[in-house]
RNA sequence: CGGGGUGUAGCGCAGCCCGGUUAGCGCACCUGCUUUGGGAGCAGGGGGUCCCAGGUUCGAAUCCUGGUACCCCGACCA
């Protein structure tokens, strides 16, 4: 069943109210206190958390540095590069103030006229500004080229309409920002990007992506080209998963950030910009989650096995609890994270229900009836199914159970993405998959931007992307009927 | 910013149209007993500025005015 992240966090009958609660609890999400925003609770945050660190080893595998700039952008930075700022203008938050004073008449705080910004300054809701005005002051020689540095950061853009996880006021991302020497450098940067984001998202999220560049009207603000990973979620709509731009020349000339090459002349330097940010969040639950709740992939589940003592009395649940921690212990000593879950105040029902609930990939039972048998029950959450298996060898078998488990999942989420895939060639086929089936759908496109906006217009489809591996294949624009080189790939989005 | 909807206990809601006991229900929470191999049962208990501010009225959760927050649908977007 497709699940969409209201469901996870809205109840409207007796179960799903069990469903919101838990949820909640097990911290995925929090209705927004501010605007838009929203909290994400520890066992959720866990989980980024261990999306950072795989990120961040890829980062730093592929030559990259972390560093830091600024939360404040002044106003003028904007105004530097024309696409830029129209990219991003309309959505910004901006500080005019820098002091508060109690109320003259009374009325508690108010913002004190006196202290007025002489430049307003913009909460950065991206960093290319910021960051080219500081490359400047690194940038003199080809000696000091590539600069490839990241930025671990929060961004707040003041979205007309938010949606959880998928579209928030602010949210955490990481930014990669690179200055190159050279044109194909710079490209060959993006590309590496983009595929390092799509080994994450196939190998640690389970999530199958489609890479591909995004058509004009789609890029980002400011780029010559994105690239893009694309996700199909189980509702059949496209999500936007990461991006990494080339940025041409475009911010070093806004910044004028030109370099002396080894003959002596000064040249402008070639960018990138490549990010993902806490709407992976969104995709990881979205993909994977059913009826029972989250399904999380081993790599990031923040607990991976759970254990749950089935006992009568005080004196079973410590006989219990001692062979538990014991199996525990063993499985902490080949890295798996274990729960032991002792708590006598719910039954062991409830706990498998909430397990379940979590994503908690694999679940042990232990009760009167295995301390005789030297067996256990073990229960996976990725099938649902449960089987009692001895206690002899169970470390090794729960090693490789979470490898196949997280094989499982993306095997699973490929084939259904696989499946949602179809091929077109008439616009009343076009319009017939998109209403009855959706998913992605690949067809010809006349290349203008008119002919996207309009089938945008028609049917609010778009082009997610002209796949990086699309064979030439000569045809007709399935819209204007003119001539096409290759197929694209068109989706309702979030 | 346009259209619609909703704010009542920690969560989910009823009550409002047609004003009138002490504002109710389910879950959660606390206490006790009995239970425990898939979301326990019984008994008792605690918890509310009914979103905010004004107004009408003998009396407002309920009617009126203004504000505000959130949700959904558009436009915008990672």
């Amino acid at each position: 069943m497709a699940v969409e992240l209201k469901d996870l966090t809205k109840a409207d009958d007796n179960y799903s109210q069990w469903y919101n609660e838990l949820v909640v609890k097990a911290g995925l999400a929090e209705n927004s206190a501010v605007r838009g925003c929203m909290v994400i609770k520890p066992y959720g945050y866990a989980i980024w958390e261990k999306m950072q660190a795989a990120l961040d080893k890829m980062f730093k595998d592929t030559g990259h540095q972390n560093a830091y700039f600024p939360l404040f952008i002044p106003k003028s930075f904007f105004s530097r590069e024309a696409s830029h700022v129209e990219g991003f203008a309309k959505e910004c938050a901006v500080v005019t103030h820098y002091r508060l004073k109690n109320d003259p008449e009374g009325n508690g705080v108010v913002v004190d006229p006196a202290a007025r910004l002489e430049e307003e300054l913009i909460v950065r809701p991206t960093s290319e500004t910021i960051i080219w005005n500081t490359y400047k002051n690194w940038i003199q020689s080809y000696r000091d080229l590539p600069i490839l540095c990241n930025q671990w950061a929060n961004v707040v853009r003041w979205e007309m309409r938010t949606r959880l996880f998928l579209r928030t006021a602010e949210f955490l991302w990481q930014e990669g920002h690179t200055a190159h020497a050279t044109r194909e450098e710079a490209i060959e940067e993006a590309e590496k990007m983009i595929r390092v984001y799509q080994d994450f998202a196939e190998n640690w999220m389970g999530v199958p992506v489609v890479v591909g560049h995004k058509s004009p009207n789609e890029r980002f603000a400011g780029a010559e080209d994105t690239l893009t990973i694309e996700a199909l979620m189980q509702d059949g709509k496209a999500l936007q998963s990461g991006t990494s731009h080339f940025l041409g020349q475009n911010f070093a000339k806004a910044f004028d950030v030109q370099y002396v090459n080894k003959e002596g002349k000064l040249e402008y330097v070639w960018a990138t910009s490549w990010g993902v940010s806490t709407r992976l969040m969104g995709a990881l639950i979205m993909a994977h989650s059913d009826n029972n709740g989250l399904v999380l992939p081993p790599k990031l589940a923040p607990i991976q096995v759970v254990m749950v003592p089935i006992y009568k009395g005080e004196e079973q649940l410590q006989v219990m609890a001692e062979r538990m921690n014991a199996i525990a212990d063993e499985l902490k000593a080949k890295g798996v994270s274990v729960k032991v879950d002792l708590r006598d105040n719910v039954r062991s029902g409830f706990k498998f229900a909430e397990y379940e609930l979590k994503g908690v990939p694999v679940r042990l039972a232990l009760g009167p009836r295995d301390m005789e048998n030297g067996t256990i029950e073990l229960a996976r959450r990725d099938t649902l199914t449960k089987e009692v298996v001895p206690q002899e060898g169970l470390t090794e078998r729960i090693v490789a159970l979470l490898d196949e488990i997280q094989q499982n999942i993306f095997k699973k989420a490929l084939d259904y993405r696989n499946s949602m895939i179809t091929r077109v060639d008439t616009w009343e086929e076009f319009v017939e998959v998109l209403n009855t089936k959706g998913g992605f759908i690949s067809a010809h496109w006349d290349g203008t931007p008119e002919t996207e906006q309009a089938i945008k217009d028609a049917t609010k489809a778009t082009i997610r992307c002209i796949p990086i591996d699309a064979e030439p294949e000569e045809g007709k624009c399935i819209f204007t009927g003119k001539p096409s080189h290759c197929r694209v790939l068109f989706a309702k989005s979030y």
